[in-house]
DNA sequence: GCAGATCGGTAAAACGATTTACCGATGCCG
DNA sequence: CGGCATCGGTAAATCGTTTTACCGATCTGC
């Protein structure tokens, strides 16, 4: 019942929440029972009695930590950071939607950030990275994102961690078996009959890059295929579109596009060209999305776990929080898997080199 | 155990940055000065040689203000939160990439989290919303968003916002001009032709879906046409798809879709059922999407400024933390725009009812 | 020479939780 | 009855800023 001597102060005060120390208060007891009672303390010996009591006071007054004082005294924020070259690119949001999943069941938030801003070392680096606001990032370098700015943001200790990337050393990361997948792709053109197939590749980042050219030479080499031209598709419509005009009419009649974006674009070069998806070129994407079936022909893709990519980047930073060292993950379950649609079809019978 | 070969205080402590008391320490001054000269306290005099002294300490030592504990001292965090249906959908990031680009540009920073999961009120509500982790909330209403969710929300007194909606009274709200958007659209239409129009809605939220239905009346009404049928469209392709069976064959030769991602799945649809897009059918899609001209037929949409609606949302947000009401606006700038791409053309000369 | 102003700051109390160290009663054992 | 566990907690020091109130000198005017 409410307390009959309750001279000074309300109960709970009128603008604001219930604090630990009301809750201490009305329950009898000092806040340090209630903070480790509600924090599990092992350690704290209480009688049952006491325990029921501190509880119902506790939700009868609807008590909520401050998480805010929690953050200061533990140095420890609860939330991580995810920085992002492009919010609106499917692929990323992809991720992004993984990544706030398992956030979410971790007991953590999810921070948002302009990944070009942060390399830009300005207020938005100081009060993200050095303004303790968050208790370790996830950056997914963008098409510009360079080294001195993982270099800049790793010197100052915070928690970092390369997704959809590939590191060695003091930086972890968690990727995607690239190879696998332009290797796969490229597999699927050869195996249709393809001689000549292109490589529209990324450009940058590097070592992503470099791991899709890897996988379509490999595949080449074992179909024992010479190697076709190999353009810089790039990652947005636009590039895609470009990319097609720079490839010489005729010297490929399959192309494997590193990026889903730039394969959209490339069919519409195609088009523009007076080439036929998939008659006269077929065309193979790295990465699903949702809309790709809808397309007209429907891309054919190999499809990479990018929703996983995203959780289990949480999860390895979250590792990382917890002392471990830096991972060197590749996300390779499930696997990158060939979905075939109807951008793929054998060669022309006359083919493109005559 | 404490360390007995720890001599006191170190400038810079080993671990850890450099804090506002080691600036004052350093430079001679009290902590107050240092605070006050950094955020720029006008109430504050002091000698144009001490302000030199102290910002060159201050850059010296790369300090950087703890935003955790300016937050608990200001009880402001510097951080709003935006809740948001489903993170993958182009059109939700869309507005997402505005809305972080705003509060970036305001100095905030920008939290993501999961409606669905919010509407909950679970524990993910407790910290982020009772938990003073963030100064105000956006919320995205999805397809199964409740008023009784919101009305919880707003019961504990955080600012919040209602975004892409329509809202009266205490709850505030940011939309878009649903109505004019689905008459443009069916204006379209009509101006080619069209005597039979379907409406594929959206089916909830509510407000935004009877807007949208308003205005495929009114064009409809101002061309003299007649009502044509209204099925469920939705929010996904799957939706959309689905949609179109319900659609009666032959009892429409054109259909505005309340959404983008339905319209895609209403053209697959279409296809299957043998009907060619857009000589059988017309479709009009609200809301662009970048791969909207590289769908086959490119898809004729009105275009809405989405990114707009995200930067309007914060800033309106934060005019509602610096005490204004809270906002009713409709983003009507730029105006909803119709693109005609090759979805849209004339109906077939044997007329769909015939 | 003395009452104010003005200058150039300082002291200290918040903000709300966590956590370490310790403490006064009981109970138990010999 | 003395010693010492065990029980059931408590006190108080942080965490790093912000901000209000105030203070001792030094001028200034008369």
């Amino acid at each position: 019942m409410p307390d009959p001597c309750q001279p000074v102060g309300p109960a709970r005060p009128a603008r604001g929440r219930a604090k630990l120390s009301d809750v201490a208060r009305e329950a009898g007891v000092s806040p340090a029972v209630v903070s480790r009672l509600l924090r599990g303390d092992e350690k704290l010996r209480i009688r049952e009695e006491t325990r029921q009591r501190v509880l119902a006071v506790a939700a009868e007054l609807r008590y909520t930590p401050n998480e805010v004082a929690r953050a200061l005294r533990r140095s420890e924020v609860g939330i991580l950071g995810m920085a992002v070259h492009d919010t609106s690119n499917p692929v990323y949001s992809e991720i992004l939607a993984g990544a706030q999943a398992e956030a979410s069941a971790a007991g953590y938030a999810l921070l948002l950030a302009d990944a070009d801003e942060l390399a830009r070392t300005g207020r938005t680096f100081e009060r993200l990275v050095r303004g303790n606001r968050i208790d370790g990032l996830m950056l997914q370098r963008g098409p510009g994102g360079s080294d001195a700015a993982v270099a800049q943001i790793a010197s100052t200790r915070l928690p970092l961690l390369l997704v959809n990337d590939r590191t060695r050393g003091e930086v972890g990361s968690v990727g995607l078996d690239d190879e696998a997948a332009t290797y796969l792709a490229t597999r699927h053109l050869a195996e249709l009959g393809h001689t000549a197939i292109a490589h529209l590749h990324l450009g940058t980042p590097k070592a992503r890059s470099a791991a899709r050219t890897r996988g379509w030479r490999r595949a080449l080499a074992e179909a024992g295929l010479p190697e076709g031209p190999q353009v810089r598709g790039g990652h947005t419509t636009g590039d895609g579109e470009r990319a097609m005009r720079g490839l010489e009419p005729g010297s490929a009649t399959g192309a494997v596009v590193s990026n889903v974006l730039a394969a959209v674009g490339a069919m519409s070069g195609a088009r523009a060209q007076g080439l036929r998806v998939p008659d006269d070129l077929s065309i193979v994407a790295v990465h699903d999305v949702f809309f790709a079936p809808h397309l007209t022909p429907p891309l054919t893709v190999v499809r990479m776990p990018l929703r996983e990519l995203g959780r289990r980047s949480v999860a390895a930073l979250l590792r990382q929080l917890g002392g471990d060292r830096p991972p060197h993950e590749v996300v390779s379950e499930p696997e990158p898997e060939l979905v075939v649609r109807a951008s793929t079809a054998p060669p022309p019978r006359r083919p493109g080199r005559a």
